[in-house]
DNA sequence: TGCGATGCTCAACGACGCGTCAACGGCGAG
DNA sequence: CTCGCCGTTGACGCGTCGTTGAGCATCGCA
């Protein structure tokens, strides 16, 4: 079950929370500083941020923590609070509601956004017309026909097709897919690795991967 | 440049709100019917999809988009309308308003719920009528037909078609396309991928490249 | 209208990058 | 223990791109 970390100031309103958000089957977790719940993300690592704008507030324990992480936010402005909505959304807040709150619609809040970066998260799955890449299964069917890939090809394809359209340099894959952070692996492993990619999908629908010439590779749908 | 789709049956508001989201960057495009926007969802693929909720009407509509595509969708809340907050978020809304509306707060809610989901559209990317330039696909676009094209002439088109209607001596562009501080290149070497770029974005819709004899050249988007 | 300068077009050459093949080492399975 | 697969690197050939120079067209000016 998700993980919501609450900082929220008073002690009332923080029962009343934790009480509705538990029975809605959340696990909620208090911070330890509410002004600033930034250590505590990084301690706790939550599926879902509350924090609690008082009135004469700024912004910085918001952007404190967009800085640090992209735990998904969202902000409780006090009533009194001469923030807008507006301004607090474009500090990094990904949903806010304005007191008195309706702890109903909050938890439906808190679903509405782990909805969306939790069905991210295990993006398990990649689609494209005569490509399909099942990524819990750590396969790729062609056409219909199952190709099963070594590790390092499925995880080079897996990070390609990942942002389709987009093009990396060898340093980039390398970076990201080799996880070597200094190149101590040379760039023409990268081009090997293409090379046999491109060989066992096969002659298929089209070149999927594309070389952009002095620059590197890019995936495309078709 | 994200474009959203907008259903609202209303007229004014729907100008009212067409107007502000375009002022704030972003592409607006109506539905056709506003009662059902699945179709036009499928037809133009948008970032995000608002989608007003009338007195009366259920959730029928939001539930139809939901099953067919993942848009990330806002909904609008008529102030007379008998279904809660909790009730729209837990139907598949990403994130509700209730009437009456602040626009900018619409804004920065679009500009939310586009930053958890769309990492997809790259901000680098240059528009003209005809002429598209994706600077993360390294690949240009005439007409709809996609041209790519080698390493220096892409960097040409993008270095002039970053600042149009300025004019740029051959020095210029050599110092930085070519990054070479002194020109050890010749000048004529900015002619020739001049021609090349000229003749492979072919005589579409207009020389966007103007030559400014004896000065150097500029980039007009028609 | 003629002349000089500037830019366009074409051809050719050199260099670089990529695809391809081959070989080697390591690791796990049989 | 041995075999085979996978990851990695080096070498080589070919294609493409970048660059330059020369000839021709065009523009501006007298």
């Amino acid at each position: 079950m998700a993980l919501v970390l609450l900082s929220e100031p008073d002690g009332s309103v923080r029962r009343f929370l934790t009480g509705r958000l538990e029975r809605e089957g959340f696990e909620v977790a208090l911070a330890a500083d509410a002004t600033s719940p930034v250590l505590d993300v990084a301690a706790r690592d939550p599926d879902v941020l509350i924090v609690a704008l008082e009135q004469g507030s700024d912004l910085e324990p918001l952007l404190r923590v967009r800085q640090r992480s992209d735990v998904p936010t969202i902000a409780l402005l006090a009533a009194d609070l001469d923030l807008s909505e507006q301004v607090v959304l474009d500090g990094g807040a990904d949903d806010c509601l304005r007191k008195p709150l309706s702890p109903g619609e909050l938890a439906a809040r808190v679903r509405a956004v782990l909805r969306r970066t939790g069905t991210r998260r295990p993006a398990t799955r990649l689609e494209f017309p005569g490509l399909e890449i099942d990524m819990a299964g750590r396969l790729a069917t062609v056409d219909g026909d199952v190709v099963d890939l070594p590790q390092r090809e499925f995880d080079l394809l897996v990070f390609l097709a990942s942002s389709p359209g987009q093009v990396f340099t060898r340093q980039q894959v390398l970076e990201r897919v080799w996880k070597s952070s200094d190149a101590w692996q040379g760039a023409t492993t990268v081009t090997e690795h293409v090379y046999r990619l491109r060989r066992r999908l096969g002659p298929g629908h089209g070149p999927w991967i594309q070389t952009v010439r002095s620059i590197g590779y890019r995936f495309t749908p078709s």
